[in-house]
DNA sequence: GCCGTTTTCGGCCCGACTGTTTTCAGTCG
């Protein structure tokens, strides 16, 4: 785990315990923001601190400096050693099931003596904690429901999930048809977050239309429970135990609803805080006059940003990571969109562990758009994958020649591809004569995911025939953390020797923070789906997100590249390291 | 605990729903 997350939970811990305590409330909530900016930041602490802009970031003050400090020099917060003693750990576990907040658990450890989880659970069970004043039956049915629920659904939803739950609800709520007068998903599904907590959806319509609406979103087939139901809000827990919230809003507040709850919290924070010294307020009903209560707009995104004097970030670094900055100056960057990407560099098929088979897969690629696609079936030391010895891909070829002839006329291109297997010793599964034959070669590590691998990577680096190492960090997506991996030293190489990263789609893999790495380095990546079924291959819209967050410019993108690039791209590296 | 285009003190984003409550507290996002 890197060190920005561990300060980051410990500073969320802390801010438990406050809460459970009954601190002041404001230094509970800096605690938590504290820990959101060390968690969302892009950049090591401990560069932060050798460089000293740690002193410099806005919502991180001197005591929380100090404690950060403690943290690297000792490896410990003596502030949280002491707030620890004083709260049994075990039941603040309880603060994040939902129905339970601090004041329920407080109250159970003061007037009933419980002091573990186990004892909570019980005490609800078996009729103890009624006794309590203001706990009736409803409450300790929601409370029941809650641990049910927090015990099924510990684990955040991957953002493929969210995708799909969020696309299948949408099509379902655009059954009501014109009473409906726009729909988007927001939340951290919007903003591309590569593990997602709830399901936001957003409709504006007129307000005659709303109940009926709310009526429909909890009728919805797979609803197994209704949390709540009202005029504006409803929110519900599906037979898979995910969670999906629903706001309604009048169509002139459709911009400002939807800036506020696609967040993020720390975002919005700040967005409101800058309104208010311009004398605006902003809610999720529009921009207002702060003096009059006047509103003055709301309609769209841009008119919320414009009215606060800045240009409207892109939903993927609404984090307060410098972006709010950079849109009060005018200077946010343009960042890679869908519509640049012009392919996909690695995709399987039937012929290694896809489902679809080469046509099938071509056929999907040229429909969405693309104008190119790499065929990257594993080889053959990944044998539970299938993968192709030399012979099988010669064969593979012939296929890929029969089909070009079909699609070049079209101006689509299918290059000979393949993800080659980094062994042990860091040395190829496939020779250099017959790496040399590809388009173009990934290369990746499918064994030994416990140890450093960083040897290998830089070795498979070094070869001139490697284009793109795959799924880099040996991240399995939004809970593994990967093998370790000196990824200063990878960036630094694939810089010399002009060698791609990948950002693998389905394993989220590279992390924002290494896509932001790569672009202050100058290395390109190439966004890539690992699509094993030709439905996987939309997800490339996925992986366009993800790299956003990394704020991924165009240029330094494979993707945004004709067929004519790549190949002077893979042409580049051979005529380089065969000089060298 | 943090911060400053009225402030180094005194504020701190803003609103919805539920339940148990005769006017609001707790929880959530």
């Amino acid at each position: 785990m890197s060190k920005n997350k561990e300060i980051a939970e410990i500073f969320e811990r802390m801010a438990d315990i406050l809460e459970f305590l009954g601190d002041n409330p404001y230094r509970i909530s800096t605690y938590r923001r504290v820990a959101n900016i060390l968690s969302e930041l892009n950049v090591d602490v401990e560069d932060l601190v050798k460089s000293g802009k740690i002193h410099h970031i806005p919502g991180i003050g001197a005591s929380s400096v100090e404690k950060i400090l403690e943290y690297l020099r000792t490896g410990k917060i003596s502030k949280y050693e002491e707030l620890k003693g004083k709260v049994p750990e075990d039941l603040l576990e309880l603060m994040n099931v939902p129905s339970i907040g601090p004041k329920t658990l407080k109250l159970a450890y003061e007037r009933l003596g419980i002091r573990t989880k186990d004892d909570f659970i019980r005490a609800v069970r078996s009729g103890m904690l009624a006794t309590l004043p203001g706990f009736g039956e409803k409450k300790l049915q929601n409370i029941m429901r809650g641990i049910e629920l927090w015990e099924k659904s510990k684990e955040r939803m991957t953002l493929i999930e969210a995708f799909e739950i969020g696309q299948e609800y949408l099509s379902y709520m655009k059954r009501l048809g014109d009473i409906i007068e726009r729909i988007e998903l927001a939340g951290s599904l919007r903003r591309r977050k590569e593990t997602v907590g709830d399901i936001d959806m957003l409709v504006s319509a007129m307000h005659e239309n709303w109940s009926k609406i709310h009526e429909h979103f909890v009728s919805f087939p797979d609803v197994k429970d209704v949390l709540l139901k009202g005029e504006t809000k409803s929110s519900v827990v599906l037979k898979n135990a995910r969670q999906v919230d629903l706001r309604t809003v009048e169509p002139h507040q459709w911009g400002a609803a939807l800036q506020y709850f696609t967040g993020s919290k720390e975002h919005n924070i700040r967005v409101r805080d800058i309104a208010k010294m311009k004398g605006l307020k902003v809610s999720e009903y529009g921009v207002f006059r702060a003096d009059t209560d006047q509103w003055i707009g709301g309609k769209s995104e841009e008119e919320v940003y414009a009215l606060i004097g800045m240009q409207t970030p892109p939903p993927e670094i609404r984090e307060n990571a410098g972006e709010i900055e950079l849109a009060l100056e005018g200077k946010l960057p343009k960042l890679l969109s869908l519509e640049d990407v012009k392919g996909d560099f690695h995709i399987h098929t039937n012929w290694s562990d896809g489902i679809g088979s080469l046509e099938q897969m071509v056929e999907t690629a040229y429909h969405m758009g693309h104008r190119y696609v790499v065929i990257g079936d594993h080889s053959l030391s990944s044998k539970v994958a299938k993968g192709l010895d030399m012979e099988r891909y010669k064969q593979q070829w012939k296929e890929i020649d029969r089909l070009r002839k079909r699609y070049e006329p079209l101006g689509f291109y299918i290059l000979k591809g393949c993800e080659v297997d980094i062994l042990p010793d860091g040395s190829l599964d496939l020779p250099d004569e017959f790496l040399a034959e590809f388009d173009f070669v990934v290369a990746s590590i499918h064994t030994r995911f416990s140890q450093d691998n960083t040897y290998r990577i830089l070795k498979a680096i070094e070869n001139p025939y490697v284009n793109l190492i795959g799924h880099p960090t040996g991240k399995s997506y939004g809970t593994r953390e990967g093998y370790p991996l000196d990824m200063d030293r990878v960036i630094q190489l694939a810089k010399e020797t002009g060698t791609a990263l990948e950002l693998n789609t389905f394993r989220a893999d590279l992390s924002p923070e290494n896509v932001r790495k790569c672009m202050q380095k100058g290395v390109f990546i190439a966004i890539v789906t690992d699509a094993h079924a030709p439905a996987h291959l939309r997800y490339i819209e996925l992986g366009v997100g993800l790299a956003r967050r990394g704020w991924a410019m165009p240029e330094l993108v494979l993707n945004t590249k004709d067929v004519e690039g790549i190949r002077e791209f893979v042409y580049k590296k051979r005529k380089l390291l065969a000089a060298t």
